[in-house]
Order: C-alpha cells, then sequence, then structure tokens
DNA sequence: GCATAATTGTAATGTTATAACAGTTCGGCT
DNA sequence: AGCCGAACTGTTATAACATTACAATTATGC
C-alpha cells in the first residue's frame, strides 16, 4: 500500500479515497472480489457505493497495473508483483476463491503460429487456470 | 454438423431440437454469441426461448467439446477441432468478435513453477488473446 | 410395463456492467 | 486571483448475463 502510494505520487495518479478504499479491500481479502463485494465495502467505509463508483475505481486500478481481472470469476484481484501492466497467470481456485499470480515470462507455444498465420494483433493475453489450491482439494471440496 | 451427428450417435448423446439449433447458429455465425442472441435464435425458429433453454444447451454442448464458452466475451463459440474437450487458445478480436481457435500443445512456461509450488490441481486452462484481427486492424477500429 | 434418470417448460430472481448527465474538483494558465 | 478544460464524482436508471426452483414430460434399462 505504501508502495503504491509512492508510484501514485511519482506517476502524478490520484488515489482517491474511493480507489484506496477498494484496493485496501483488495490487498486485505487476498482473494478475487466481485464490484459489488467492494461496493459493501464502500458503504460500509461511509463512501458512495452505487455501481459506477467500484468500476471506476476498478478501472484506474486495473489501467494502471494495481489489480487484474479474472475474467473467469468475473472478479479483481490486487496485482502482487510491482511493475506496471505486466503479463501474468492466474491460478484461481473455485474452492476459496484465492488467486495466485505467475508472471509469464514467455510467450506461449502453439499460439503464436496461429497469431501469425492470422496477423492478429494482441493487445492483451488472459491466462487463468481454473482448478483447487492444496488447502480445498485437501477439504474435498468438489466432492462432498 | 454431421460430424456432430456422428459422435452423438456413437456416444449415445441425445442431440435434442434446441440444442441443434444453438450448435447451427453458432456454425454459421462463425463468431462468438451471446446466450441470448442464441435465445433469439430458438424464438425465430419456433423453439422455446427462456434463458435457461439456451444455457442448457450451451452447458451440453461445452461439456461434450462441441463448443467453448470465451470468458472474456462472456460468449460462445463452435469448436473447430473435432475431438473431445481438448485445452485449447482462442484469438479474439475484439472489432468483430471473431474468434480463432488454436490447439494449445505444450505447458505454458511459467505457470507450472507456480502449480508446483502451490501444489494446485488445474481443471481447465484458459487462454483467450484479445486485439484486432487482420481486417479489423486494416479498417481501423480502434481510432474511427 | 415400470422404475429411474435425463430432459423440458416456465416464472421468478439474482448478478454483473454500462449509459447518461449534471455537478464538482484539480491543475495549468494569464 | 480568476478562468479554462480535463479529470473526477454522485446518482438514476437500465442493459446484459446467469441461476434457482419446481412441476411436467420423455427416454432408457430392466
Ligand atoms: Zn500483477
Ligand atoms: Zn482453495
Ligand atoms: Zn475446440
Ligand atoms: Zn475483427
Amino acid at each position: 500500500m505504501a508502495e503504491v502510494r509512492a508510484r501514485c505520487e511519482e506517476e502524478k495518479l490520484r488515489l482517491t479515497p474511493a480507489r484506496e478504499c477498494v484496493l485496501n479491500a483488495l490487498l486485505e481479502a487476498h482473494r478475487a472480489m466481485t464490484a459489488y463485494e467492494l461496493l459493501d465495502r464502500l458503504r460500509d467505509e461511509g463512501l458512495p457505493h452505487q455501481p459506477p463508483v467500484a468500476y471506476r475505481a476498478l478501472d484506474f486500478l486495473v489501467e494502471h497495473g494495481f489489480a487484474h481481472r479474472i475474467e473467469r470469476l468475473s472478479a479483481f484481484v490486487a496485482c502482487t508483483h510491482g511493475s506496471d501492466h505486466h503479463a501474468a497467470a492466474f491460478l484461481v481456485c473455485r474452492g476459496c476463491r484465492t488467486v495466485a499470480e505467475s508472471k509469464l515470462p514467455a510467450p506461449i507455444r502453439g499460439i503464436e503460429e496461429t497469431m501469425s498465420r492470422e496477423s492478429f494483433t494482441v493487445e492483451r493475453l488472459v491466462v487463468e487456470a481454473e482448478g483447487l489450491c492444496a488447502a480445498c482439494a485437501e477439504a474435498g471440496t468438489d466432492t462432498p
């Protein structure tokens, strides 16, 4: 959080109350949260809590690399790697919705050939592995 | 479509009218369609058209590998590779919503180490590249 | 034929996301 | 200090996507 504040100072970004509240919630949760869960948090903090408030804060956080959207969950997590808008892969537990973030250093074999064959311009790459984390696999969340 | 009918015969799957109508729509479209677009199609064909009809047909088609869900679009495409429930990567054009499917032969470098470190069990892998297809890049869909 | 499992029909509801627009605050400029 | 335009906020309304629940029907194996 201190890191984030520093980066905002440095890059002249405005970390307004709603944005800070949303980021704090994500940092504390250590798991993916939906926009509406974040709205609840905003309400608890006495901040305005109509849907656009959360979505605007999330747009800001995602745009500047402080958070990521998890497509599989229609939900959001705090970024666990400092650097700006990097490509990443996510391990998404369907049991507890925790998300582990892994840097994505290498291009993905199999996709580049199709890309070049179709001359497709990639702007964003989504890589999400859905499954069970160690704790949920142990607990048998799949076959209760 | 003939192929699909053959596989259903072989595996004793019931390709009911709603399921067939939805699959036909997807095969003809050559692009991702939402559940509600498919409901319109069902209505046009005189079939029932409440949301669960489309979602149930799509569940069937996805489960048996005849279609894929594109998370980025909350939409669905027909599978362009015959074999059953294979991993795949998708090139998703944000201009025209066409989707190119690429087989995903190799594991993704960078994600396995995190997987094993966290002892995470992967059940499904989502790989979607969002960008512009050649036609849309040409047409300048991004800066109109 | 009869039990069972799979599928269908339908209403109601829940969840996720955006459009639109008036008002306010911020930062740079003169 | 006063003004401008850009960024941001507050709010209402609505669009788009998805599921629950339950009764009714149809297929399949014995
Ligand atoms: Zn990150
Ligand atoms: Zn878990
Ligand atoms: Zn496929
Ligand atoms: Zn296109």
